[in-house]
DNA sequence: TCGTGTAATTGTACAAATGACACTATCTAC
DNA sequence: GTAGATAGTGTCATTTGTACAATTACACGA
């Protein structure tokens, strides 16, 4: 079948999302040996038949419970060798990031304790799990910058205090509310609806809607 | 030694150099099924023991007689899943770019005709191996704008013509002599040197030199 | 109903970067 | 010393970035 003994083939997925205003990661707690008790990436090995794709899907489902439909963005990261050092041997890992919103991660059966910790306070992690999260971290905050890849962490109609407070909490840095607006709307990404958002004692929020629910360039950059 | 039957990995190799003032790409001639006398990228199986660096190291090695200190720059691409459609049957693709200047591909032993072609100017290619070049061509051109990766294309002390010349090959469009220079040298990756370049029966030009040969990020980007 | 609290919405003035554009300088060869 | 060829250089108009504060609309409670 493999007549050229490949190393062996891993996934390992980058699952992020928003939550009290920061960006979360999850993890799962390792049931076995090594690294038995730490949290780390979601991750597994391909099988037969598999693309890296499927096998990204099929990894997520089973620790985590989440479906494909629930990642609204899934992108390829990068690959990374593994060499005899490492624990888990000699092998190469092809790390995807996927976007949602509530995702909910449940237990039972093959799942590990999954769980959303945000990006900024990460428990210990095992193998090179940390510099994984922080490459996925670097590739959207760029990735933001040229794209609508946000659509992918907010729901439909969202306000446009929501669009800044989401960009903030993926650029780890306070923005200007008037500069923001007015340089946002002028990359026509999204479109004004005349619903308004109600929440408290206050002005309601007028709601927006992406253009696009799929990935797109903006013609010239955010930041 | 591997028992999940992992899908079979493969490396394919994109080296890029300047010549007569365009980005080429090297090519090497299938010598077997499938696409017998179609021109491709260089690539392989990756053998047990290998990392992915190693076994393109290896592959470009063997396939075209280049040592990867020519390759100034390497730089991880994406990994293609081969779906079981693909001639090559099912499995997974690491590609690499790789950055020089004056390589000479060789031929003998396991070489297979290896060449460089203007990327604007392709053969029929095998695979999606077009796609491929495309793919390393539109990283090379956003690399460049934000980085200063073009050291690996040019010699060690090089004109601020030459130096245009490049950036026109690679974004494949003319770029003002003023403009260039001005917002380039702002950009502080350079700096001049005494020496001058006498070519013929004009005015002699300033040799530069990048203040650093490894792949840095500029500060601010150049496009 | 009126006042208060809370968040939403909006514009201007200055600084910096971009982009279009043409002439002078320096060398070689004849 | 003149012609031919490439190197080198500055200004102005436009666009973009950035700092900064007052007004609007609603809910709630007195």
């Amino acid at each position: 079948m493999n007549p050229y003994q490949s190393p062996i083939l891993m996934v390992d997925s980058v699952v992020m999302q928003l939550a009290n205003d920061a960006l979360q990661v999850l993890l799962i707690k390792r049931a076995n040996q090594p690294f038995q008790g730490m949290y780390a990436l979601p991750g597994g090995y391909i099988v037969a038949g598999e693309t890296t794709v499927s096998s990204h899907e099929r990894i997520l489902r089973s620790k985590a419970g989440i479906e494909k439909q629930l990642l609204r963005l899934v992108e390829q990261l990068y690959t990374f060798d593994t060499v005899a050092g490492d624990p888990r041997g000699h092998g190469v890992s092809v790390t995807y990031m996927g976007l949602g919103l509530d995702i909910i991660p449940t237990f039972g059966g093959e799942t590990q304790q999954p769980e959303f910790f945000a990006v900024n306070a990460l428990p210990q992690l095992a193998y090179d799990h940390a510099e994984i999260i922080a490459y996925a971290h670097e590739r959207l905050k760029s990735k933001v910058n040229y794209t609508n890849a946000v659509y992918a962490l907010l729901p439909v109609y969202f306000t446009l205090t929501q669009l800044q407070t989401a960009y903030e909490a993926i650029l780890c840095r306070p923005l200007d509310k008037r500069n923001f607006r007015k340089k946002f709307l002028s990359l026509d990404l999204i479109h004004e609806t005349n619903e308004y958002q109600r929440d408290g004692a206050h002005r309601p929020a007028r709601l927006f809607c992406f253009n696009s629910a799929r990935l797109e360039r903006s013609p010239r950059s955010f930041d």
